[in-house]
RNA sequence: GGGCCAGUAGCUCAGGUGGUUAGAGCACGCGCCUUAUAAGCGCGGGGUGGGAGGUUCAAAUCCUCCCUGGCCCA
């Protein structure tokens, strides 16, 4: 006996269920252990910081990620699934330092280091059991007993061996740039992070009035000079101009002011002007100006106008402001032209006490002052305010400032080359991704600023000489450590730091009391205090996980690189960088070969969604309430992963609807009838009809299925997981439960040892199990449960994929086609006809363009002639004389062959005379007009017929013989009394196997009809009892209307 | 300001190497089929294919510009 479900199923119980069953067998390891000695599919995780909340956004990649991976498993491949948390940088410290009300890294040192890197560590799983949670319970299968975690000593060691490749390798060094800085946490953030943190701002944005000192004319003018940064124009050195913009010299009429700006900029000028004349940007370097504010007085050359190239005229003057210490330009511009660097800036962000005005004030919080004091002094000359997006920090949000700092950086574009190659062998999806956003962001490399100013991170393991530039001669600035061993023996005072190996902690504070030996032995050398950039962590994972290269060597090379990583878009130039980045260095290979890349996921309204908003979607409430499989379906099947989705429950209901309940049902269906006549899955062995003598609408639903999985298994192999979602839906209903299912329901009731039976039976059930398996990856649950009950196997995801390709049969697959096609117009005919389909009808007759379509037709005969209630199906003779035909031109085929004339041509097609159309369709060519038309530069359609009622869709044409006889009005008679007698069985919810007595009474002629029909009616209504009874009889009658006859009657339970 | 993506029915989405009635599902109305189905089928209403130009015999599809939205960058 097959196991029945019950009528309405819980999906979030049942899941529930599987998931035990996973736990007990042990299903997971199970679907790697089998594969031993396969061919690995390598997968690696990307992974998520453990201190915040999992979300819906988690539920679309993780999906995602075990999707691929369950189908290579069935595929045979060997799938390890190591997972991994990500534990150390900057969001780590800033949750600690908000949950233990700190502010600065002063606060910070004061507790002590040793106690805040404690709490970090403790913190770093606070919402451990949250992810595990959503892991487990979206099903999606990763080894999170055996995860990689970053701040563990191996981990920590694998990245140092990496580091000190690109230390030895001269990659890494330490600079002095402008780096975008977060005055709040205190440290410089790498490009990538400040890529994730763009906002909308609204900042000033300010006309300033430059006096001019002296100069060839310009006497009593002033540069006009544009910023948005007002703060920055306290260090303010020089001016910077185009040499080719050509400037104007303007006077205000009213006021009598002299203006210097670019002339394409005039535009910003709002008062009535006078132009007094043009010069060129070369012609004013060397200009002096007088200091805007004059706090600090610097040493050298200052305050004129140097050429810069950068200096463009989209907006602004046209006269740039050059703070050398707050941008890139700048700094540059300033190593070029010797001029003197102004940094009143602490770090904090605030105003030295050389400023006196805004000493100790946040600089950004200043501006509005200095553009009072700005103003007060008459060197305003316009402010407003503009709205742009201006970088601020990905986890505190302070606005990043611009300064010039020294850290450590790794030399990335000095292998920026091999990066954009190897980017060419990865498989974006989507392919505009990898070419566009990640693309030009490699060809733009910048130099990784790698070093933190932090504590809870990967401390870079770069010890610096004590004496390096004074007494020392040995010349050795700074040596890296790859290893532990090689700290140990290297270091002056291992043991006194670490008294045991299992002390050994590589954290800040511990490891700065390391000293070692330089190389040369003569002095020692302090670890510089940086740590390093999280990002770096993360990118190391195909080797740190492994803690190669100091174990399992062959382990990391038999899975580097990885086929295939999935993550969100956000992570383009995060930890699809960071791979890419160290990958290409230290393998020179791309990390990994296939990637998908999902998009947002936003609200039903297209918004984003935020906790602020309050219209965030708890993944554990949806699943809760549609159950995991489909919210799986749903992320997957509505729209391709990397568009963003506009998440939608009501789009769930659908999807549970018609294709989740299409597929129980089918099972229903099956398990109903196989228990109802014994059937086992024994038997089903037994029994099976060889694929040959099965009758052809089974060849066919075996050929279709086959046709099924070997598009699905292309689109897998693509990666098109949303195009094959939405194939195995579309075979599911329409095809297989729809079309097979529906219209085999009787050979599923035949007699006991029907060979017919058998062969619908097993048709049926190798449809379903093997269907059941490619659904199985975006499903796991639901199919887990229907395979198990039909095949008493251990496990869905255990079992293989086999293609039987020989039995995809293109021809019955077209002739299945066209017998809908005739079904689907011979339907629209009844209705146009108000022939109901209950009602059988004498003929139908067919017009077939060709003999092969002829051909078609006659094997598909008896699937339409029972499908459409008709007794007989005829073909017109195709040169008969009855049909009348028009032709049209078709364009794809006649278009490039008359070019120009095609517009003429087409009309002569249109006015073809019926000879001509006769005479093409005979000889395969006609001439008209002075044209000759072949066949194939024409679409025929049939008009009329002589005598008959015609429909035609493309080349088809068909006829109905709608005049009925006795014969048939009394069949559509009986039809009709069995569906109203089948469908009081059903609203009396009997049982189908239940007998029932019928009484009834018609007028005279209704109950001759249905005595006449007698054996038909009761075999098709399983009566025991059918006789037409007297008025006295009816007690409790139901009053039916047979095709206009009233009809009482009476049906009892045997 | 630059890059990428999107804009097709009230909603969600197909199609897209140019070919002349632009599709599906949901929702709405009418009808049909059915003792597996909350399913399915037919018909109907519903579309300036974001806008404007251009190339072409022919543009939703190719090109240019613009508009709107999203993401990313400066």
């Amino acid at each position: 006996m097959f196991k029945e479900l019950p009528d309405k199923i819980n999906f979030s119980s049942l899941e529930r269920d599987v998931l035990s069953y996973w736990k007990e067998h042990d299903i997971f390891n199970k679907s790697i252990t089998s594969r031993e000695g396969s061919e690995s599919f390598t997968f690696y995780e990307g992974p998520p910081t453990a201190n915040g909340k999992p979300g819906i956004h988690h539920v679309i990649a993780r999906a995602i990620k075990d999707l691929m991976c369950r189908y290579k498993t069935l595929m045979g491949y060997q799938v390890y699934r190591k997972a991994g948390w990500d534990t150390q940088g900057l969001p780590v410290e800033i949750e600690v330092e908000k949950s233990l009300g700190i502010k600065s890294k002063d606060d910070i040192e004061k507790l002590g280091i040793e106690k805040f890197n404690k709490a970090c560590r403790d913190s770093v799983f606070k919402y451990l059991g949250d992810w595990e949670n959503l892991t487990e319970r979206m099903g999606y299968w990763v080894n999170l007993k055996d995860a990689y975690i970053t701040y563990k000593n191996e981990y920590i060691e694998s990245v140092w061996w990496s580091l000190k490749k690109f230390f030895d390798a001269g990659k890494i060094y330490r600079g002095y740039k402008i780096q975008p800085y977060c005055p709040r946490c205190e440290t410089p953030l790498s490009s990538h992070e400040v890529a994730q943190g763009y906002e909308d701002v609204k900042d000033p944005s300010v006309f300033v009035k430059f006096k001019i000192k002296s100069g060839r004319n310009l006497d009593g003018y002033s540069f006009l000079v544009w910023t948005t940064t007002p703060w920055t124009l306290i260090s303010n050195v020089a001016l910077a101009v185009g040499a080719n913009i050509t400037y104007v010299k303007l006077q205000f009429k009213d006021s009598g002011e002299k203006i210097l700006l670019a002339k394409d900029r005039l535009s910003v000028i709002k008062e009535e002007y006078e132009i007094l004349g043009e010069l060129l940007g070369s012609e004013l370097e060397g200009t002096e100006y007088e200091q805007l504010f004059p706090y600090i007085i610097p040493e050298g050359n200052a305050f004129y106008v140097v050429p810069g190239d950068f200096v463009s005229t989209e907006d602004g003057s046209g006269i740039v402001h050059i703070a050398p210490a707050f941008g890139e330009d700048d700094y540059q511009l300033s190593r070029k032209y010797n001029l003197p660097v102004l940094q009143p800036v602490n770090a904090s962000g605030n105003f030295t006490p050389e400023i006196t005005d805004f000493a100790g004030r946040f600089v950004k919080e200043a501006d509005d002052d200095i553009i009072l004091k700005l103003k007060s002094e008459g060197k305003l000359y316009r402010k407003e305010k503009f709205v742009h997006s201006y970088p601020h920090c990905w986890r505190c949000h302070s606005p990043l400032l611009y300064y010039a700092r020294e850290s450590w950086y790794i030399n990335t574009p000095s292998y920026k080359d091999r990066m954009i190659e190897l980017n060419h062998k990865i498989n974006w999806f989507p392919p505009e991704t990898g070419s566009g956003r990640f693309g030009n962001w490699l060809e733009e490399n910048r130099d990784w600023a790698l070093s933190r100013d932090r504590y809870w991170g990967t401390p870079l393991p770069i010890w610096g000489c004590d004496s390096a530039d004074s007494s020392c001669t040995c010349g050795v600035k700074y040596i890296a450590i790859g290893s532990i061993e090689e700290l140990k023996e290297k270091a002056v005072n291992f043991r006194e730091v670490f008294p045991t190996d299992n002390d050994i902690d590589l954290h800040k504070p511990f490891i700065d009391r390391i000293k070692v030996y330089c190389p040369k032995g003569k002095c020692e050398m302090t670890r510089v205090t940086e740590v390093i950039d999280a990002w770096y962590d993360s990118g190391s994972m195909p080797f740190a996980q492994h803690h190669y290269p100091f174990e399992n060597k062959e382990l990391f090379e038999r899975n580097y690189p990885a086929d295939f990583i999935a993550e969100g878009v956000d992570q383009t130039r995060g930890w699809f960088y960071s791979l890419h980045a160290i990958g290409t260095f230290l393998f020179n290979d791309s990390t990994y070969k296939n990637l998908i890349v999902n998009d947002l996921i936003l609200d039903k309204n297209g918004h984003k969604m935020s906790k602020h908003v309050g219209n965030v979607v708890d993944p554990f409430e949806i699943m809760d309430k549609y159950g995991a499989d489909i919210l799986r379906w749903y992320l997957i099947s509505s729209s391709p992963p990397w568009r963003p989705k506009m998440f939608n429950t009501d789009d769930m209901i659908e999807i549970r609807n018609k294709f989740f309940d299409t597929i129980i049902n089918t099972y229903r269906f099956f398990v109903l009838y196989c228990n109802l006549s014994g059937v086992t899955i024994d038997e089903l062995r037994k029994t099976e009809i060889p694929f040959n003598e099965r009758p052809e609408i089974d060849r066919w639903i075996l050929s279709a299925f086959e046709k099924t999985k070997a598009m699905y298994i292309d689109l897998m192999e693509d990666y098109q997981i949303t195009k094959a979602a939405r194939l195995l839906s579309d075979f599911a209903i329409d095809d297989l439960s729809n079309w097979y299912v529906r219209r085999n329901r009787k050979r599923f009731r035949l007699p006991e040892n029907d060979s017919d039976k058998f062969s619908a039976y097993g048709t049926l059930y190798e449809v379903l199990t093997e269907l059941l398996k490619l659904i199985s990856p975006f499903a796991p649950f639901i199919t887990e449960q229907l395979y198990i009950n039909l095949t008493g196997e251990e496990s869905v995801h255990l079992s293989f994929i086999k293609t039987n390709e020989e039995r995809i049969d293109a021809e019955l697959n077209y002739n299945m086609h066209l017998a809908k096609l005739i079904v689907q117009l011979a339907r629209f005919m009844r209705v146009k006809n108000d022939l109901k389909t209950r009602q059988p009808l004498r003929q139908i007759l067919i017009s077939a363009t060709n003999d092969s379509e002829q051909e078609a037709i006659e094997l598909m005969k008896q699937i339409i002639l029972e499908e459409i209630n008709i007794k007989e199906l005829k073909f017109i003779e195709k040169n008969s004389n009855l049909i009348r035909r028009s032709a049209k031109l078709n364009f794809k085929v006649a278009g490039p062959k008359y070019g120009k004339d095609v517009k003429k041509v087409a009309q002569l097609a249109a006015e073809l005379p019926q000879e001509n159309i006769n005479e093409v369709i005979a000889k395969g060519n006609t001439a008209y007009g002075g044209y000759d038309f072949s066949i194939d530069d024409l679409l025929i359609h049939t008009e009329n017929i002589e005598g008959w009622v015609i429909e035609s869709q493309d080349n088809l044409t068909i006829a109905l013989d709608t005049k009925l006889d006795d014969m048939l009005i009394a069949e559509g008679v009986a039809r009709e009394f069995i569906s109203k007698v089948q469908n009081i069985r059903k609203e009396r919810s009997m049982e189908v196997n239940d007998r029932i007595k019928i009484k009834y009474l018609g007028d005279k002629e209704l109950n001759g009809i249905i005595s006449s029909q007698f054996k038909y009616i009761s075999e098709q209504t399983m009566a025991a009892d059918l006789k037409a009874v007297d008025e006295a009889s009816l007690n409790g009658s139901e009053e039916l209307n047979i095709n206009g006859r009233n009809c009482r009657i009476v049906i009892e339970k045997v």
